[in-house]
DNA sequence: TATATGAAACGAAACGTTCCGTTTCGCAAG
DNA sequence: CTTGCGAAACGGAACGTTTCGTTTCATATA
């Protein structure tokens, strides 16, 4: 059973010897729009030139997997995050997670997190793709970082704090939950803050959850 | 370009009206050698089948996909894991993680956490699998449970604590780990169990690391 | 008799490539 | 400034290959 899917009626016709950016934004739609009615693992590559009106050549010269124009997709989707109020890193980190795992959840129309997660994936037996995500990751990190160093500038973090390292720890719980779809609610993020900047023997750990 | 491999010798026949548990052990052992050799992406059922010199029907009778195949050897590939010590929470937290990371990296012959990220991405697309993920993690987690009262016994964890949540909390560093593919080096556990108990702002994340 | 087995063959679907004819760009000759 | 031309990208169609999951068959056991 394939879904009905009406494909786009614009007709684009080369642009000659140039990229044309028409025909990419028409495969990035054309991919969300299928990620919303068939989910990611039933989109093929055929499907996505037939929606997007390109050529499979044209798909294929561009990006060499499916993942990879999800990659481009999640790249394209850049959250207007405001800089940290830099009042306190607790308050910084739940307003950097709540606006993180809202674009995950697909607050913005997007559901970033599923792109997110099957790039993962796929970069498991990809390392060209492992290393681009891997970039993306960095920049998306930047703020993170900003946000943990001004902690430390202001004494609520030791100095001399690995922040390559306690970034890690601050987006492992996250996507530990991206990964087993259970993106947390807001209420949930202030939990998970006090959890990840107490510790477990701060004992703010001390709250009812669902079962796992 | 195909792997050249060498089918299994043994051959099989019907052992009437109930399942053959030659044939279980049979496609189970030539998954794990096409695991090896030719990696989790590249496995096909007709390869499975023709190198555990069984039927494709057969296959499908027992294991809807591959990942359900996968998730059966999750299931033997229990670990000898200790009861814990109850000497002190970090040591038993330490001892149970270097054992469950040895067995994902591989230590006993089959590197099980390959099988689990990949397990994890096909629950994405198939509720059922999911469900019976799940119900692995559950029964493999049982120690970590049994560590986790007993510290909250003696003192070490505040009465009260939920075991749940402090479960996905000590998990969710190591899973995040397997995802990005950086298994952590026996030194590396020990300061992430540090981290995990003290977190962020007890410091205890002043070491160098790689970077993300 | 009922059920499981290995083996073989099947149609359907997606893959990735290769053509085709068209369009446009950049550059060089007139 | 105009013209011509190679290079490159475009949509579209067709191709052979691979993998899928199913079906059929003869055989073997309880």
């Amino acid at each position: 059973m394939t879904a009905q899917v009406t494909p786009q009626q614009e007709t684009r016709t080369s642009v000659g010897a140039r990229r044309s950016e028409a025909t990419e934004a028409a495969v990035l739609e054309a991919f969300a729009t299928l990620l919303d009615e068939v989910g990611y693992a039933a989109i093929t590559m055929e499907a996505v030139a037939k929606q997007a009106r390109a050529g499979k050549a044209t798909l294929y010269r561009w990006w060499p997997t499916k993942a990879h124009i999800a990659l481009s997709l999640i790249s394209k989707a850049k959250v207007e995050i405001a800089p940290p109020a830099g009042v306190s890193l607790r308050d910084d980190l739940i307003d950097y997670l709540s606006r993180m795992i809202g674009l995950w959840r697909g607050d913005a129309g997007l559901p970033v997190g599923v792109l997110v997660r099957h790039c993962y994936a796929e970069a498991w037996s990809d390392p060209e793709l492992a290393e681009a995500l891997q970039a993306e990751r960095r920049e998306r990190w930047t703020m993170l970082n900003d946000i943990l160093q001004a902690a430390m500038a202001r004494g609520e973090l030791p100095t001399g704090t690995d922040l390559a390292r306690a970034k890690d720890f601050v987006m492992s719980w996250p996507i530990y939950l991206l990964m087993t779809d259970r993106l947390p609610s807001p209420e949930e993020i202030a939990r998970m803050v006090d959890d990840t900047l107490g510790g477990l023997r701060s004992g703010s750990s001390r709250h009812p959850s669902r079962d796992t």
